[in-house]
RNA sequence: GGGCCUGUAGUUCAGUUGGUUAGAACUCUCCGCUCAUAACGGAGCUGUCGCAGGUUCGAGUCCUGCCGGGCCUACCA
């Protein structure tokens, strides 16, 4: 990949009526993950995440609460940024859909696709349910409680709603989209998401209602000012507003358009694969090159749910095991795209055995040595070994595969391969003994641990997207400055003779507080 | 109803186009080391690879049926 070629990543829009869980906190880590990486690999990245801020539900819950909706979207909005700063989240913008430059370019957007003969204004009526922001058909629903009530399939109460309605020819693009997924294998992943989208978009693809009548709260359509747009059409459009569109001449645009990933939840994928590059693909516009839809968590086996009340915030993770360790956790637990189940049993395991243990202790043991041994001063190598060159090259074949590993979202992999390093550095500590070189061979000693020292910057250099602050320590210890910390300067190995500072543990071990 | 995915050591998972004694990590046991965050290294233990058939010289790996788990989607009521 040439250096500065551009990458523009997203994650979802959040809706500003939850606030911020383990959930959003995965897909966000995970996108910080993939754009740090990028930028350390010499890419101009734009990373970019927000607040979705439409649509009835807020209405509602701002009416309920007593307050104006953008009064309650401003107060909600901020829990994401905060959760942002908490998780050491890297993005280059934060978009909010009540922006102006969004409202411009949502309508901008509409209006391309009403020249085009894609949008057509006809009667609707159906059983609509607030919570989901769908119609459903009058055979899905099930009983409610209260007689003569009725439910949607998902639990949530559905309205009877007549309206007049925009619609998107969605069903003209069914041929286009099948051949898109055709000729684009990668455009959906995991693999097991492109079947279900293919078998979804092979079935009826019928038009979609893309604008409502029944509440205000919206992007009004352009010329037709009793309605407001859709809010999935309002939300996917902020990929575009980010990077200037209307305004297909702007730099951003230019660059970065189309996306080269929009990370999503599970949930979420169907927008995401089917409906928006219809949206774009009709408009005339490029489409983006990647979806990835990754999994749930469960909480100790338990599906997170606010009624079973064991809701999991960002906020209550971080205070408790630490933010690098919880991204690391999130990243390498589970294969990235499948659900997955988090434990505090699973976390200090983590936390443990492979931050602490395998990664810490190896840099602890190696730094403390030269601290105590070598007058706090790296020592100069002699000539290497073959031992020494295993070890060296070990480290060095790392990049290639984590550029693979992360191109592909496959984080689990990448980390396991970084680990599988960590484990030869200290296979490595144990077979040349260093303490035992000390009495015999002072200057083999001296190369030893000018090896280790060179692998652990390898390392910690390669691990600043998954755990930025505590490699940045390890770093700050080897001395190495702020602007050799890209993989460009894994290519440029420390010098002997530096004197490092008293070293310090970067991965504390997770002590169970003690019973009362 | 149709479709997709899945069921492998106590746990979480790998197992490439079917090929010699089925692997890793964590846990556990023993041994070694003593630089280090009671950390590190080595060895070992545990499996009828969901069940039953079939194809094959040979199947965890392909086919059929059944059972269990998850998901997408449709329809009748």
């Amino acid at each position: 990949m040439a250096a500065g070629e551009p990458f523009y990543v997203t994650t979802p829009i959040y809706y500003v009526n939850d606030s911020p869980h383990i959930g959003h906190a995965y897909t966000t880590v995970a996108v910080d993950a993939l754009a740090r990486f990028m930028r350390l690999d010499g890419r101009k990245v734009m990373f970019l995440t927000g607040t979705d801020e439409h649509g009835q539900k807020i209405d509602r819950s701002a009416r309920n609460a007593g307050i104006d909706p953008q009064v309650f979207c401003d107060r909600v909005s901020q829990n994401f940024r905060d959760m942002n700063v908490l998780m050491n989240v890297s993005n280059d913008q934060f978009i909010r859909t009540t922006e102006p430059r969004h409202i411009k370019a949502s309508q901008a957007l509409w209006l391309e696709l009403e020249k085009r003969g894609e949008i057509y204004l006809d009667k609707f009526a159906g059983w609509y349910s607030v919570r989901d922001e769908a119609f459903y058909e009058e055979s899905e629903l099930i009983p409610g409680k209260t007689p003569g009530t009725k439910l949607a399939p998902t639990g949530a109460e559905v309205e009877w709603v007549e309206e007049e309605n925009y619609f998107f020819r969605l069903s003209k693009w069914r041929e286009p989209l099948l051949e898109y997924y055709k000729s684009h294998p990668d455009f959906i992943a995991p693999r097991a998401r492109l079947n279900e989208i293919e078998s979804f978009v092979k079935g009826e693809l019928r038009d979609l209602s893309i604008s409502r009548t029944s509440f205000k709260w919206g992007v009004p359509v352009p010329g037709n000012e009793k309605h407001v747009m859709y809010v999935w059409l309002d939300a996917l459009t902020n990929y575009l507003t980010a990077v200037g569109y209307p305004d297909t001449d702007a730099a951003d645009y230019k660059t970065f358009w189309p996306a080269d990933l929009h990370m999503v939840g599970k949930d979420i994928i169907r927008f995401h694969c089917v409906y928006w590059p219809a949206f774009l693909m009709a408009a005339g516009l490029p489409v983006p090159k990647r979806i990835f839809g990754h999994g749930w968590w469960t909480v100790e086996g338990q599906k997170m749910s606010k009624s079973l009340g064991n809701f999991v915030t960002a906020n209550d993770l971080a205070a408790k095991y630490g933010v690098d360790s919880l991204r690391y956790f999130m990243l390498r637990e589970l294969p990235f795209g499948s659900d997955g189940d988090f434990s505090h049993r699973a976390m200090v395991g983590r936390i443990n055995s492979d931050l602490a243990n395998d990664f810490g202790n190896l840099a602890q043991r190696v730094l403390s040595f030269i601290h105590k041994n070598c007058d706090a001063t790296l020592p100069v190598p002699a000539a290497f070994t073959p031992a020494d060159e295993t070890m060296l090259k070990a480290a060095h074949d790392l990049l290639p595969k984590l550029r693979t590993e992360f191109s592909e979202q496959t984080f689990h992999r990448g980390l396991e391969a970084v680990w599988a390093v960590i484990g030869d550095a200290n296979r490595y500590v144990d077979e040349q003994a260093p303490w035992s070189l000390r009495k015999t061979d002072p200057a083999r000693m001296g190369t030893v641990l000018y090896v280790l020292t060179e692998v652990i910057r390898q390392l910690a250099i390669l691990t600043q997207p998954v755990v930025p602050t505590a490699a940045a320590k390890l770093l700050d210890q080897l001395c190495v400055p702020e602007d050799q910390r890209d993989f460009l300067a894994l290519a440029t190995p420390l010098k002997g003779g530096t004197v490092l500072p008293k070293p310090e543990g970067v991965f504390p071990r997770f002590v169970e507080e003690p019973k009362p």
